[in-house]
DNA sequence: CCGCAGATTGACT
DNA sequence: GTCAATCTGCGGG
């Protein structure tokens, strides 16, 4: 399955569909990878997301196709990723919020020298993109290629996802569009 | 284990 | 000027 088949699917599907995903980042010749394990879902129609009061020069990669990165700014120091989703022209993304390590966990470590464990590694939204060196020069990337690449795998089993409330917001706070494979021990918070 | 203060700046109102 | 889809270190239990 492709990444731009995404523009098919709600955003909710596919804040489910990307769990298990593969998330590729070549950096400094090395490959980090991390296993996609929890997700939210945000589109226009949602007062929590950055697409609802219309397109700004920030969110402008959410009001285009899907399947390439969203990344803003926050509290200064950090930066969050998106997949971009649904059809071009329509404000959607799914936050990535975490990962499993799975290959080059040793630059992880080396970019995130705050981690005490390698379970801190990638466990947020804030640490995964400091382990994958992953920065605003990559605003708008298109995923199905280098230097930062998602490769879908089949879909996780519902019965193996877990939904909740979302973290972090206030507007819709509500609204179970977070995702997260149960018993995984790399979600941001059970 | 838990709760909370502080860090730090781009983008929007 | 305000505030944010966060993380970390520190103090207490």
């Amino acid at each position: 399955m492709k990444l731009r088949s995404l523009s098919n699917l709600e955003t909710d599907a596919t804040a489910r569909r990307l769990l298990g995903a593969y998330l590729i980042r070549k950096y400094n010749g090395v490959d980090l990878i991390g296993r996609i394990v929890e997700t939210e879902a945000y589109d226009q129609t949602d007062p929590a997301s950055h697409t609802y009061r219309g397109e700004t020069k920030r969110n402008r990669a959410m009001f285009g196709p899907a399947g390439h990165a969203y990344i803003y700014h926050i509290y200064g120091m950090y930066r969050c990723f998106n997949v971009t989703s649904g059809p071009d022209g329509f404000g959607a993304g799914v936050l990535i919020r975490a990962l499993e390590p799975v290959e080059g966990i040793e630059l992880m470590r080396a970019n995130r020298p705050r981690a005490k464990t390698d379970t801190a590694l990638t466990s947020g939204p804030g640490k995964l993109t400091q382990a994958l060196a992953i920065d605003m020069d990559l605003y708008g990337h298109e995923l199905s290629r280098k230097p930062l690449q998602c490769v879908l795998q089949p879909a996780v089993a519902s019965r193996l996802i877990k939904t909740t409330t979302r973290i972090g917001i206030k507007e819709g706070a509500d609204r179970l569009r977070r995702f997260y494979i149960k018993d995984s021990p790399f979600v941001s918070t059970p």
